[in-house]
This record gives structure tokens, C-alpha cells and sequence, in this order.
DNA sequence: ATATAATCTAGACAGTGTCAAGATAAGAAA
DNA sequence: TTTCTTATCTTGACACTGTCTAGATTATAT
């Protein structure tokens, strides 16, 4: 929670502030609410201001894609590296931290995934955060491979099939796609771990 | 094709003409050109006629949603009927049906699942016409699980899996975030195969 | 100190979704 | 048939939205 002091009468460090603004309406009031002219007001600018730091309302709402995958990325770095020498726990433990994110930060990952970002726009910061966050997947991938986890093969091929599949039961259950009869029946760990093992060669567990 | 012709200076059969239209306006010009008053437009009424057969925006998208839903149904029921005694092709002729719809339909695709309806709206029809969707890939899965294809275990598990798995994929496709070094080496048909073969027990193939 | 560039404001434009009042037609009741 | 009622459709308005232009203000560099 760091501040700028300084509250020049004319400017501040307008772009940051902007794109903190729209962040925190994203995750409070939800993607339908994020409005080019509702963050510079929030800020506390004109409503055409944003035009100075931002060629478009896309362009923001990239810069706060951006900001969601930095999170996502340190999330997954850190259990990572909790995990990394737990092989046995690595793949699940990925997996649950990338659900719980687009939990409770739906709105965000909503904007980072679905729909809002076409996909001409490839931001060069964009692709890079991704490119990166991709990467933790393939090195997890990697391990389990070679832990007789995951079947071998192409450990590009073999993550993006991991990836679809944590992706996919995520989107389901934030579309409310996923039925509920299962719903009722087990929790969202159960048919997490359910759903990895389906893909795994022996089965795994999620800790505690 | 069929066409009311009946011109009536003043009534036609909206609401019909007015689902017709947005799923044009969806096909032709992708889903942010979708709008209300484009839509009436288009079909040559006021601006607010629509609210005489719709509640909100919204519930002309559920209407468009329902619409894409049940071609897609179709589309799987044929499937299903074609391969049924084929098992050995079953599923990924299925998988296959399903991600040419979204290849093809991407707009209403999108519209049907992501983002723009929300799960609290649960609109009757929809709820059933996306079970009987979801139904038929449960009675996939079902023969597969018989046939050794895949696990056995809690049918609806089960199914829920293999549809994350397949709509992890094409989510992840439509949205660009499949990486190009994957993209350039194989062709889509053999990423999807790959795919589910992680969650099969035995290899299947795409016909022809 | 002055010129140049970055930043911000104010105003306008064409869109949007939605609502309220009223016109128009169709169907039911008399 | 004529009248009443209800469904449908139009017109006009309101508060929004994203974006553009012109001008004011400030920072930076010369």
C-alpha cells in the first residue's frame, strides 16, 4: 500500500494510478462496471485524461491483464518452489494454486483470459508475462515426466494438454457449467484432483 | 430458409426475426458488434421495440445463446449416431465435432459459454437444452469407460473431465494462448488427439 | 528564459441500454 | 358488428459509454 505523497494539483503518477484504479474497481464491482471514464474519475481526473497514457480503453484493460498475470506468476513461482522437490505434490499443488487464484480474483482472470483481449492486440509486455507463466507449467510438466507422473513426449504438447485441462475445468465452474449434481456431491479439490488424474500415470494427492 | 411472408406494415413475427438477426449480426460481425438497437435495426424496427419480447439485452443473448446450443446439440447428436457403434472413434470424433462448432461459430461460441452470461441467470431453457448437451458427452463417456477406453469411476466425474479437457483446448485456441512453437509443428487435429490421448487409456484416432 | 513536448481539461459526437407515454393493431366480449 | 382489452410498436428522453479535437497547463530541454 505505498503512496505518492506528493499530490500536485496538476498531476501525479498518473498510468500506475490508473491502472490500480482499475484493478480495484475490477476485483469490487466486477468486469461489467470497468469504464474508461469511471477510472479517471475515480482517480480523480477528466475523463479524457487516460488518452495521455493509454491509446485505447484496450490498451489499459492489457496493462491490467498484465498486472493479474504478474500476481498469477508469483503465485505459481512460489509453490514452485515449495514444491519443486515434493514431485509428488507439485502437479496438483500448481493446479490448486492456479484455481484458487481464478477463485477469488475471477474478475481479474476473466479479463486476463476470456473474450475482452483479442487476440490481434499481442501486447509485446502481454506476451511475455504469458510466455512466462507458460513456462512454469512446462517445467512442472517437465518434473513429472520424469518422475513417471505424466506419460513422456513432447513436454510443449504434454503441457498445453495439462494446461487445457486445469484451464477448462476452471472456466466451466466460473461459468457455472459444471453440474450440480456434481457440485453437491464433492468439493472443488475433490474433482480437481479427479480431473489431473485422469491425465496422470499414478495417482496424486493434494497436501493437507 | 424459411421466411414469413407475410409483411405486415406493422407486426411481423418478431422476436423470431429478432433472434434470426443477432445470430447474423454474431456470424458476420462478431459478438461486440452486437447490439440491441443494431439488431432492431436490422430488422426493421424501432429502437425499443425489442423490449416488447425481451426483457433486457440479455435475455436476447440467452435467446442467441439457447439457439447455438441447440445446433451444437445436433451437431453432437449426429456425431453420436454416426459413431456410436464405431467406439473405437467415438470420443475423439466427438471431441473433433465439438471444436470444429467453435472453430466455425466462434462468436456464438463464445457468447454461449464465456463471459457475457452470467451464471446467476439461469434462464429454464437454457439450463436445458446445456444438459442435454453435457448428456451426451456423459453417454460417451460411458461406452468409452465400458469399451476400456477410458477409467472407470463416477460417469459424470468422468465426463466432466474430458469436457475440461476439450473445452480447455478450444478456450485456450480461441484466445491465442496456445504457443506458436506448438502451433507451427502440429496441426490442430493432432494437438487435440494428443490431448485427450493423455486421458485415455489406449490411443484413439481421428478418422480419416 | 524560452521553446518544445508531455500532460491534463473541456466540450462535442455518435453510439449504447433502458424507461415512460402514447399510437396502432389484433383478439375477445358484448 | 361494435366496444373493450391487451399485445405490440414508435417516439422521445435520460444517463451512460469510448473517442476525438482544441486549448490550457506544466515539465523538460535548449
Amino acid at each position: 500500500m505505498e503512496m505518492e505523497n506528493k499530490n500536485p494539483y496538476h498531476h501525479g503518477d498518473l498510468k500506475n494510478a490508473l491502472i490500480r484504479t482499475g484493478v480495484e474497481i475490477l476485483a469490487r464491482e466486477g468486469v461489467s462496471a470497468l469504464s474508461l471514464r469511471k477510472v479517471a474519475r475515480r482517480a480523480g481526473v477528466s475523463h479524457s485524461a487516460p488518452y495521455a497514457h493509454f491509446k485505447d480503453k484496450q490498451a489499459l484493460i492489457t496493462a491490467i491483464s498484465i498486472e493479474g498475470f504478474k500476481k498469477l506468476l508469483q503465485i505459481l513461482e512460489s509453490t514452485f518452489q515449495e514444491y519443486k522437490d515434493d514431485t509428488g505434490y507439485l502437479l496438483s499443488e500448481t493446479a490448486w494454486a492456479y484455481f484458487n487464484f481464478a477463485i477469488h480474483e475471477t474478475d481479474t482472470f476473466k479479463v486476463m483470459f476470456s473474450g475482452i483481449l483479442e487476440k490481434e492486440k499481442k501486447d509485446p509486455d502481454l506476451v511475455a508475462v504469458v510466455q512466462q507463466t507458460y513456462q512454469i507449467v512446462v517445467r512442472v510438466v517437465s518434473i513429472c515426466q520424469s518422475e513417471g507422473i505424466l506419460a513422456v513426449g513432447d513436454a510443449n504438447l504434454v503441457a498445453t494438454a495439462v494446461w487445457a485441462q486445469i484451464y477448462g475445468l476452471i472456466s466451466l465452474y466460473l461459468e457455472g457449467q459444471i453440474s450440480h449434481s456434481i457440485l453437491d456431491r464433492y468439493n472443488l479439490k475433490s474433482i480437481l484432483l479427479f480431473s489431473i488424474n485422469q491425465i496422470t500415470l499414478i495417482p496424486i494427492q493434494l497436501k493437507n
